[in-house]
DNA sequence: TTGAACACCCAT
DNA sequence: TGGGTGTTCAAC
């Protein structure tokens, strides 16, 4: 036993410590010095060592004394976090059900909770010192960026938001192209010259340097060169920790970032953006599975600051608080370029003699633009060659043999054809003939994007082609020197997925076709129709930017439905009316509150059983807790693909009237479900608010 | 999660 | 009987 650990200290210190692991902590510690809360600390743990992090300092432990270990060493290279900082993680992990530790560690870069950084044989003084002690070029001075008049629409919620006194949310509600970006830039220099500082959100950083490059230009003036930090899960450990620094010392100012941003240790904030607040990509799919949206509005209320979310299609949780009066809306009605929005065409394809999967209106539109030397955009959110492949003969269609899932059919890069599971990554070579009954004559089932830009090539012969999507864009940088072609023109067709349709300005972009996009029509996930219809905004929000004349043509078995209608008319609030109706009626979020309890095992009936024991663990909470009537269990269900990687997953669904009921069984639940002995015999996980069921 | 302790099992 | 493999349990 170390000596320190020798209860030879009369007036011990005790701390209580959170460590990353998935165990309800948290745990007391003894030290011979005060430790503040907010303070890393390396403490001995079982047999190895962990960093941990002081959150409270009691007066006695909770623990037996005589177990009570000593801290093993205080690291004090950057200030302690502070207390708006550990509220705001308390809250996360008290809402998302999970150990405080397993909030607060992942929010730290790598280097600050390794002990390795500090404890190895090159470590020195840890990574903070090293990185200081590194000589970095001083950020270069950036041209001032021009910023455009803005219309009276951008002023009135420039100046609504600059109003605002204390916690002030507000939807901004903006067609593609209607300059939000304006107001947020408006809005940022306006609080950057009160002193205070910035965290602003964004889906996806990767995809939009230029925004990145934007922002610099117009909100350094203020700032000072390097006052803008940027915050995504691409940067290295060691770009993470230098950004991440600057951050907590204050000298960036405002914060760029997708989701993980939310937890930037930002000081003096005076205002939150959310853009493109209905992205799914807020939402953390892994690990803590929260919301970064729902949480920039509980860290701007808890810090009395306003928060803009913005989105040409909010999600119907943010546009319902709108209407119910607890989010002020701002509308911004018209493109900031004042160019008229695009035609939006429904073609009926239950009638019409298709050309691989494109209507003789699309065709003619596309030949249209060419000719007038414009750009034209095919949308399908399917890549691949073909979604599956198939024996005319006997009916065999390519499966994936780790996943109950098709394999998909991809065209290599020297024209070989390969199956891929999209879920697992299992790849194989095409059989060269049916694998159960021997024919030769196999067929693709369906078009994927390859396909599709096959066939344009064809039909298109004078046109150049080009496709983006996950495949394309695999390398690092490419899928940016694809969009530089497009920009110069080099393009004539582009097929794409959705990673085309989000941020993207193609001044000569004409026409955008959209094929295919039914599918997503009848999915069992509620939520299906409003990602679709965002999806669909998005995508024609392309076309027409500049030069307006934009034209939307897209193919569908079902144009009667409402997603198509109101996609026609421009009409979100219209939507969202709708589906308000049909959430309210079958008492859906956001007139209702779930959480997702998920199991996976070998054996489906493994995960099955658990969660059925789970269920009726759940039925006891209620009854003891009278709260049954405002508490819905659903029956365990297997997932719409069952198996993935050999693992096969199921899930219960809880739904609540009220979010305090909802949380209250999900405190006791818990603690019952890690006794449940089926517990043991799978992975399983709670999820809060979940996006996709 | 990680590691150690413990129970089996088989070949030598 | 050694050691390889899998299972269970505790961690302030």
């Amino acid at each position: 036993m170390p000596l320190s650990d020798a209860k030879t200290d009369d007036h011990p210190y005790w701390v209580r410590v959170v460590v990353d692991l998935p165990l309800q902590g948290p745990f007391d510690y003894r030290s011979d010095e005060e430790i503040s809360v907010g303070t890393r600390v390396i403490v001995p743990f079982g047999r190895r060592k962990l960093v941990g992090m002081v959150v409270d300092c009691p007066q006695v432990p909770a623990h037996d004394p005589d177990q009570v270990r000593a801290i093993e060493s205080v690291l004090r290279d950057v200030e302690p976090m502070e207390d708006s900082w550990l509220r705001f993680a308390r809250f996360a992990a008290d809402y998302y059900q999970r150990p405080l530790g397993e909030v607060i560690l992942p929010a730290l870069p790598q280097p600050l909770r390794r002990v390795s950084d500090y404890q190895g044989k090159r470590s020195g003084a840890g990574p903070v010192a090293r990185l200081d002690k590194r000589r970095v070029a001083a950020a270069q001075p950036l041209e001032p960026g021009f910023a455009p008049a803005l219309n009276q629409a951008q002023q009135a919620a420039v100046d609504a938001v600059g109003a605002a006194t204390g916690f002030a949310p507000t939807l901004l509600f903006g067609v593609t192209g209607s300059g939000k970006t304006e107001v947020y830039l408006h809005a940022a220099q306006q609080v950057l010259a009160q002193g205070r500082n910035i965290l602003m959100l964004v889906p996806e950083i990767n995809l939009t340097p230029q925004f990145e490059r934007a922002l610099r230009a117009r909100l350094e003036p203020a700032t000072g060169p390097g006052g803008v930090a940027v915050m995504h899960s691409g940067l290295s450990d060691g770009e993470r920790l230098r950004a991440w620094l600057r951050v907590r010392r204050g000298e960036a100012r405002v914060v760029l970032g997708t989701r993980l941003a939310i937890f930037a240790p930002v000081v003096n904030v005076g205002l939150i953006v959310v853009d493109e607040e209905h992205d799914p990509s807020y939402k953390q799919q892994d690990g803590l599975r929260y919301s970064a949206r729902d949480l920039a509005v509980w860290r701007a209320r808890d810090l009395g600051v306003p928060v803009i979310l913005g989105s040409a299609t909010p999600s119907l949780e943010s546009w319902v608080n709108a209407e119910r009066g607890h989010y002020r809306r701002l509308d911004l009605t018209d493109r900031a370029r004042d160019v008229e929005m695009p035609t939006v065409r429904l073609v009926d394809t239950r009638r019409l003699p298709m050309e691989n999967g494109m209507s003789p209106q699309l065709l003619e539109a596309m030949r249209r633009r060419l000719d007038n030397n414009e750009q034209v955009l095919v949308y399908l959110n399917r890549r691949g060659y073909a979604p599956a492949l198939h024996c005319a003969s006997c009916g065999w269609v390519s499966q994936c043999p780790r996943c109950t899932a098709y394999t998909v059919l991809h065209r290599g890069q020297f024209g070989g054809h390969q199956l891929h599971c999209h879920h697992c990554g299992y790849q194989r070579r095409v059989p060269p003939a049916c694998p159960d009954c021997g024919d030769q004559d196999l067929q693709p089932m369906g078009r994927g994007t390859q396909r599709i830009e096959e066939h344009l090539a064809e039909l298109f012969p004078q046109a150049r082609v080009a496709r983006i999507d996950a495949d394309t864009t695999r390398l690092k940088g490419s899928a940016q020197a694809l969009f530089d072609r497009v920009h110069a023109h080099e393009i004539d067709i582009l097929v794409g997925t959705q990673m085309v349709a989000k941020g993207h300005d193609f001044a000569n972009l004409g026409l955008v076709g959209v094929l295919n996009a039914d599918a997503m029509l009848f999915s069992q996930d509620f939520r299906a129709p409003e990602r679709l219809f965002a999806q669909l905004m998005q995508v024609s929000g392309r076309a027409g930017r500049h030069t307006g004349h934009g034209e939307v043509i897209v193919q569908t078995g079902y144009p009667e439905q409402t997603v198509y209608q109101a996609l026609a008319r421009h009409d979100f609030a219209g939507f969202a009316r709708h589906a308000m109706r049909e959430r309210e009626a079958a008492s859906l979020p956001p007139y209702s509150h779930q959480a997702l309890l998920t199991a996976e095992s070998r054996e489906l009936p493994e995960a099955l059983a658990f969660l059925q024991q789970a269920r009726a663990s759940a039925e006891d909470v209620l009854q003891r807790e009278g709260t049954h009537e405002l508490v819905s269990l659903y029956d365990p269900v297997p997932f719409r693909i069952v198996r993935v990687a050999h693992v096969c997953r199921a899930q219960l669904l809880v739904e609540a009237t009220q979010r305090s009921a909802l949380h209250t069984l999900l405190r006791r639940w818990l603690a019952d479900l890690n006794a449940l002995p089926e517990a043991r015999r799978v992975r399983w996980q709670l999820e809060v608010d979940p996006l996709e069921i």
